[in-house]
RNA sequence: UCCUGGGUAGCUCAGUGGUAGAGCGGUCGGCUGUUAACCGACUGGUCGGGGGUUCAAGUCCCUCCCCAGGAGCCA
C-alpha cells in the first residue's frame, strides 16, 4: 500500500486562518491586530534595505526620536565594518539583506562572522587588538583579554545604568555586562533595545567573576545589533510540546536541546571511534531497497522508475555479504518504520548501528555488544559532562552502567520472574513495554536476554544447538524505562536451513537469491546486531521522549519542520 | 487501528447553562550586580470546525478535525 506522507503548513499560516485574519505574505510572525503595522513597516524596512538605507521603521509607540537604539545598531555594524579589507567582497553597509551576503562572503573569504578561521588583524576592526577567535566555551582561560563575539540573544535585562545580556555563540551562553557610563550611546541604546533571539556582536574584557553564572562574564566596551528580531515565539517561559514541536526548527537553540544533540554527537563519533579502533570497515547499506529485509514491518515505498522501493529498515542483510569480504564490518546510518507506532520510544526514521562480524559465534556476540554499549557511556561521561549537568542527568548511574558487567538472563528465565511478578505472560509470548521495565528496574542496570523461542524472532537467526525450538539471539534492555536498545543474533549459516525458514515464513524467495548467496559461497559463521541511536541517547540525557535526541523528528503523521 | 485525556488570548491554563478570566509574553514607564528579577499601566479572544437542544451554550447532545499519552509492533 502506497503511503503518502501528509504536509502540513506552518503553524502560523494555521494559526492565522483559524482566526480569520489575512496571513501576510512577507512570512511574519504576527498577532492580529499588529499585522496591517507590521506589513506596512517590514515592507517600508525592507525597501529602505534594499535601496541601501540601513534603517527600519521605527516600532508601534515608538517615535524616531523617542527610541533610535534598536535601529541605530545598524549603522554600527556599517562603521565596524567598513574598513574590510580582508573581504573581497566589498560588503560595507549594513543591513538585514547584508548581513546575510557577509555570511557568505565570509564563508567565501575562508573566514567566518565568529572569526574562527580569521586573522583580526585582516577584518580591519578599529578594535583590532579585541581576540576574535575565541569562543564562550573557552572564556575562562581568556580571564582580562579583550574579545569580540558574535551570537545570539537569549536573554537579559536592563536599567537605567547597567544592562545584563546573555549571548550564546553556538559554543555556550555567557552574561554580558553593559554599563551605561562605560560604553558609547549607541552602544547603550542597542543594549537596552535588543530583544530575545537578536543577533548581536559584543566586544568586551573577559572578567573571572563570583556573581556571573559560570563564574566568567564578559564586560563590554562595545556592543551592536546585527538583527533583530521581533516576537520570537519561543518564550523563557513553560511551552506545549505540540508547540514546541512545531517551532523544533527554534527550539533546537533551547540549552536542553542544544545538550540533547551534543550528547547525540558524541555517541555518534564515539560509535564510529569504537569500531575504527577496532579495524572494522564502515558499510553503507542502501536506504532504497527492492523488498522488505524482514517482512514484519511496515516500510515506506517509493517509486522506482515505475517499480516499488522501499526505505531501509535495516542495513543488515547487506552487511552480511560484505562481512565475507572485509570480516569486521557495521553500518551507521537512518532506518525508516512505517509503523504507526505512537509512543515515547518510536520515530520513523530513526538511526541505527549494526555491526556484523565473521566466524563471531554468539558468545561473543553478547561480549562484543556490552563492550560496545559500555564504551559509549563512558564515553559520554567522560566528554558530555556540561551537557549531563544541563540536562540534570545523574551521572553515578552512568559511571555504574559504565563500569559493572551487565545482568544476563535468558528468556525463559525472564518469563518466570515476570510471572513470580504477577504478571500474565506465557513461555512464548513476546515483552511489552511493562515488562521491559519491570526487569530493567529489578536489576537497576541493563540486562542482557538470550535464548528466545525461534518462532518469536527474526528468520534468519541460528537455532541453539542444545534445544533447536531456542534463537541465539540477544536483547539488551535499558534500566530506568528505556526498554530494548540492541537487539542482535548469530545468523544462519547453512543454506538449506535459511531456505527453509524463508518458505516457512512466506517470504518471497527470489528476493532472498543473493542473502542465500552468502550460504552458498564459502559459507561462514557470523553474528551481529543493532542499535537504536535515539534511545540509547535519550537513555543518556534520561531524556522522556526519543524525539528530542534527533534534530529533526519524524513522527507519525508529523513531518513538519 | 484501538483505549484514555485534551483543544478557551502570542504561550501555559482556570472557567458551576446567565457580562470571556488569570499568570506569563508584548508595549510604555519606574527600579535593580541581575540569575525565569521586581513594581505600575496598557495590550490581547472565530472558546478547534459544523450541526442540534435551550429564552440563553466555552459549558449539554451529535458529528468531523487536530494534539498528547498508552496498546499492538519494534530499535
Amino acid at each position: 500500500m502506497r503511503r503518502t506522507p501528509r504536509t502540513r503548513r506552518p503553524a502560523s499560516r494555521r494559526d492565522s486562518r483559524r482566526r480569520g485574519v489575512p496571513f501576510p505574505s512577507t512570512g511574519w510572525w504576527g498577532r492580529v491586530a499588529p499585522i496591517t503595522r507590521r506589513r506596512s513597516s517590514s515592507n517600508a524596512g525592507s525597501a529602505a534595505l534594499f535601496s541601501g538605507r540601513a534603517r527600519v521603521q521605527p516600532r508601534r509607540g515608538h517615535s524616531r526620536s523617542q527610541r533610535k537604539s534598536p535601529w541605530e545598531p545598524w549603522a554600527d555594524v556599517g562603521k565596524l565594518t567598513q574598513p574590510t579589507k580582508g573581504c573581497q567582497c566589498g560588503w560595507t553597509v549594513a543591513s538585514r539583506r547584508r548581513f546575510r551576503h557577509s555570511l557568505q562572503s565570509y564563508r567565501l573569504c575562508g573566514s567566518t562572522p565568529g572569526g574562527v578561521l580569521g586573522n583580526e588583524s585582516e577584518k580591519g576592526y578599529s578594535m583590532t587588538t579585541a581576540k576574535t577567535d575565541i569562543t564562550i566555551r573557552h572564556l575562562a582561560e581568556h580571564g582580562g583579554e579583550l574579545v569580540t563575539l558574535r551570537g545570539w540573544l537569549e536573554g537579559g535585562r536592563s536599567s537605567g545604568k547597567i544592562a545584563f545580556l546573555k549571548v550564546r555563540d553556538g559554543s555556550g551562553v555567557v552574561q554580558v555586562i553593559v554599563s551605561r557610563k562605560e560604553v558609547s550611546e549607541d552602544a547603550w541604546e542597542a543594549a537596552k533595545g535588543v530583544t530575545q533571539e537578536s543577533t548581536v556582536e559584543v566586544t568586551g574584557t573577559v572578567n573571572l567573576d563570583e556573581r556571573a553564572p559560570g563564574g566568567v562574564e564578559l564586560h563590554a566596551t562595545e556592543f551592536s545589533v546585527l538583527f533583530l528580531t521581533e516576537d520570537y515565539p519561543i518564550t523563557p517561559k513553560e511551552h506545549g510540546v505540540a508547540f514546541l514541536m512545531e517551532h523544533r526548527h527554534l527550539w533546537l537553540r533551547s540549552s536542553r536541546q542544544r545538550a540533547a544533540l551534543r550528547v547525540r554527537s558524541e555517541v555518534c563519533q564515539a560509535i564510529r571511534d569504537f569500531y575504527y579502533e577496532r579495524d572494522f570497515t564502515l558499510i553503507d547499506s542502501p536506504i532504497l531497497t527492492p523488498a522488505a529485509c524482514e517482512g514484519t514491518s511496515t516500510l515506506f515505498e517509493t517509486d522506482y522508475f515505475g517499480d516499488p522501493a522501499f526505505l531501509s529498515q535495516s542495513g543488515q542483510l547487506y552487511l552480511e555479504p560484505a562481512a565475507a569480504a572485509l570480516g569486521k564490518v557495521y553500518c551507521f546510518g537512518p532506518t525508516f518504520r512505517a509503523e504507526k507506532s505512537k509512543t515515547r520510544r518510536h520515530l520513523m526514521e530513526f538511526w541505527m548501528v549494526e555491526p556484523e562480524v565473521a566466524f563471531l559465534e554468539f558468545p561473543g556476540l553478547c561480549e562484543l555488544a556490552e563492550e560496545f554499549v559500555q564504551y559509549l557511556v563512558g564515553r559520554v561521561l567522560e566528554r558530555c559532562a556540561t551537557e549531563l549537568e544541563t540536562l540534570e542527568r545523574d551521572t553515578a548511574v552512568l559511571e555504574r552502567y559504565a563500569s559493572e558487567p551487565f545482568a544476563r538472563t535468558t528468556y525463559t528465565e525472564t518469563i518466570d520472574f515476570l510471572q513470580a511478578q504477577g504478571q500474565e505472560i506465557a513461555w512464548g509470548d513476546d515483552f511489552g513495554a511493562e515488562h521491559e521495565t519491570l526487569v530493567g528496574e529489578h536489576f537497576g542496570k541493563p540486562v542482557m536476554i538470550t535464548h528466545f523461542p525461534s518462532a518469536m524472532k527474526a528468520f534468519y537467526m541460528q537455532p541453539d544447538a542444545d534445544d533447536p525450538k531456542l534463537a541465539l539471539g540477544l536483547d539488551i534492555i535499558a534500566p530506568e524505562g528505556y526498554g530494548e536498545i540492541v537487539g542482535g543474533s548469530q545468523r544462519i549459516h547453512d543454506h538449506d536451513l535459511l531456505l527453509r525458514r524463508i518458505q516457512e515464513h512466506e517470504l518471497p524467495q527470489e528476493a532472498f537469491q543473493w542473502y542465500l548467496d552468502v550460504r552458498r559461497y564459502g559459507s561462514y559463521p557470523h553474528s551481529g546486531f543493532g542499535m537504536g541511536l535515539e534511545r540509547f541517547v535519550a537513555w543518556m540525557c534520561k531524556m522522556s521522549h526519543v524525539r528530542e535526541t534527533i534534530p529533526y523528528p519524524r513522527m507519525l503523521n508529523k513531518i513538519y519542520p
